[in-house]
DNA sequence: ACGACAGAG
DNA sequence: GGTTCTCTGTCGT
């Protein structure tokens, strides 16, 4: 990867990207999301320094805390050195954070006229609200920007709120000179712009005001301007960047001070090959914060453009086109559609880390991966299905419980290992390779999804003994194909099993669609979309059949102790209780142990899967490869 | 379909 | 004592 041999030939022919000015994209992100939950939990929490943790390290700590240095990502102990007094909650359970990002998700939801209302992560949500603004851009009165009323609801012209339609709501991105930034009512998308902080300071208000949650809000034309404006101004607070077409100075200057690394779409790793090149030469990891590459300077270093970036990008498993997808980055110019709701995710996964002390025997994984079964099926059923309301809304009593519906079915199981680094590698001629050695591996295996984890009805299955089913059934050959050989510690360091690959099931949307009628359309009028977030905010969430685990940690240890054990476990519940008796040192040592061998064998001689297998709900005999379908049959029935 | 990897918070 | 717990998307096979 010699550099000079880069520099193209023709500079001449050289594009500029150009950006797309007709939409209007608002940008949320809720103030330090995770201790904004706790705060709300426990509101004498929001006058002290406190602080989420996970594991070692600190996920994000409250604006008390950052005014005495304390640092996102730090080290607890280092936080605790110098911020005694931290108060520290533990966040490594993530439902409370999941189930808040959703109400507010689904408020802002209710606000959108095209459901173009994404999220990423748990506490960011992007907006397109172009339809909203052109809407009340047409009923403005530039005679009376002073009084003007912004119209939330396209039917009912009593819904909106009064604003004054003269200035910006928030903070405006440049500044004008002089004075306070005036609207130029000749430019339609200065209107625009305008009309947008003022729905995105509506709502920014809404999630304060009725739900306890301030967020920094940003305002542009598309997702990546929208992004990085809202940070210009934290916390609760908003930008709105004048990316107007006659002046694409402003976009320019804007883009150009930032770090490249600070540009949403270029990772790390395309960030240190954009800097290796710049720099002429490999970055090393202690360089990395000296190496503050501007947007600016690396928009115009000698030859740059889309070509050269796509071949200094170019490497083996590079996504292609990533050069002109940078390059665009670079300008500012962002063409991604903010992506329509949906009601299910693509993908659950549940993971936990081991890094302190990794998991070394084959008793340790069992009651790991019984635990994060257990709450992968707990999770597949609060995610993954709903109350059918066509069959309760007659007799919702006790008599007939409400039976959930499916909305999704996973058609695959994953299992994720990582083994502990072991590898102190002499860093002695680390600048003569640039290639970066991963100091830890993941790897994963999977296969199909068994269909009795979706028994809801009749014979109920509670959530551990699906999760123990799961684990003889499904995991545990996962497991051994993951780490076939026996003997010798494990040394895991981290677990995560995922189910994907989701079937979404038809919406059947009840009953009697007038003739001539949309009901795509019908979903999608004020009163439905208000009632949506509304009953989300009040009611409980889709009541199990089973008895739910009575504890608020997900990450309990599920034992099932009293229980018959199948033929498999045998052993291994010896090897359980004789490793509880057995001392850290013993553990340590016993890799070589002849009691442990005889529990690996166990462990690792599963059965081998036989041609044909039977049917968990039928009885029915069938060959392996017709398993699938057929279970699924049964799954859909109801 | 499967498995690795990159990027996001 | 050297990173948490997720989610989405793409690439090669």
């Amino acid at each position: 990867m010699k550099t000079t041999s880069l520099i193209p030939g023709a500079a001449k022919s050289i594009k500029i990207p150009r950006r797309n000015d007709e939409r209007v994209i608002l940008h949320f992100d809720y103030d330090c999301f995770y201790a904004s939950v706790f705060e709300n939990e426990n509101p004498s929490l929001k006058s002290q320094p406190l602080g989420i943790k996970q594991k070692s390290i600190l996920a994000t700590c409250n604006y008390v805390a950052r005014a005495r240095g304390v640092k996102k990502l730090m080290l607890i102990s280092e936080a605790q050195r110098i911020c005694p007094d931290l108060i520290l909650m533990n966040g490594e359970d993530l439902t409370r954070f999941r189930d808040v990002s959703k109400k507010l998700w689904a408020f802002l939801r209710a606000h959108s006229w095209n459901r173009r209302v994404e999220r990423l992560g748990l506490d960011e949500v992007f907006l397109d609200v172009t339809d909203v603004v052109q809407y009340n851009q047409e009923m403005l009165n530039v005679h009376a920007l002073r009084d003007s009323f912004f119209h939330l609801d396209r039917s009912d012209p009593v819904k909106g709120f009064a604003f004054d339609g003269s200035a910006f709501s928030g903070c405006v991105q440049p500044k004008a000179k002089g004075g306070p930034a005036g609207v130029d009512v000749d430019n339609p998308l200065c209107v625009r712009l305008m009309l947008a902080s003022h729905l995105a300071g509506y709502l920014r208000h809404k999630l304060d005001e009725d739900f306890g949650y301030t967020s920094s809000g940003g305002i542009s034309t598309n997702k990546l301007l929208a992004k990085l404006a809202g940070s210009v101004n934290k916390p609760n607070n908003q930008t709105t960047l004048l990316a107007t077409r006659n002046d694409d100075d402003v976009v320019r200057e804007f883009m150009d001070a930032h770090s490249i690394r600070k540009v949403p779409g270029i990772g790390s790793r395309i960030a240190q090959l954009i800097e290796e090149y710049i720099l002429s030469r490999p970055t090393e990891r202690r360089d990395r914060e000296s190496t503050n590459v501007m947007v600016g300077e690396a928009r115009t270093y000698p030859g740059m453009s889309a070509d050269l970036l796509e071949q200094i990008l170019d490497r083996p498993g590079a996504e292609r086109g990533s050069g002109e997808k940078v390059w665009n980055f670079l300008h500012g110019a962002d063409p991604s559609e903010v992506k329509e709701a949906s009601d299910v995710p693509t993908q659950i996964s549940i993971e936990d880390t081991y890094m302190s002390r990794p998991l070394q025997t084959p008793a340790e994984v069992m009651r790991e991966l019984r635990a994060l079964a257990t709450s992968l099926v707990r999770r597949m059923r609060v995610d993954l299905t709903e109350v059918d309301l066509t069959t309760t809304t007659t007799t919702s009593d006790a008599a007939s419980p409400a039976v959930p519906r499916w909305l999704a079915y996973p058609k695959t199981l994953r299992l994720s290992t990582r083994t502990r680094s072991k590898q102190a590698t002499a860093p002695s001629s680390t600048s003569s390779s640039a290639i970066e050695v991963p100091n830890f591996s993941r790897s994963s295996r999977s296969t199909a999804l068994p269909t009795f984890v979706f028994q809801i009805s009749s014979p109920s299955p509670s959530y551990e003994e699906i999760a123990e089913r799961l684990v003889t059934e499904s995991l545990l050959p996962l497991f051994r194909r993951l780490h076939p050989e026996r003997g010798g510690g494990l040394n895991l360091a981290l677990l995560n099993i995922c189910v994907t690959n989701m079937v979404i099931v038809a919406n059947e949307t009840s009953n009697v669609p007038a003739p001539g009628r949309d009901i795509g359309r019908m979903f999608r009028t004020q009163e439905n979309k208000l009632r949506e977030w509304t009953v989300y905010d009040t009611s409980p969430l889709p009541v199990p059949v089973v008895p739910a685990l009575a504890e608020a940690d997900d990450r309990v240890k599920v034992c099932a102790e009293g229980e018959v054990q199948k033929d498999l476990f045998c052993e291994q519940q010896e090897e359980e209780q004789g490793e509880n008796m057995t001392s850290d040192c013993e553990v340590a040592m016993n890799c070589s142990s002849p009691l442990v061998d005889e529990g690996y064998d166990d462990f690792w001689d599963g059965q081998e899967e036989s041609d044909s297998q039977r049917c968990q709900i039928c009885g029915h005999a069938l060959p392996a490869f017709a398993m699938s379908a057929h279970e699924r049959f049964h799954a859909m029935d109801e």
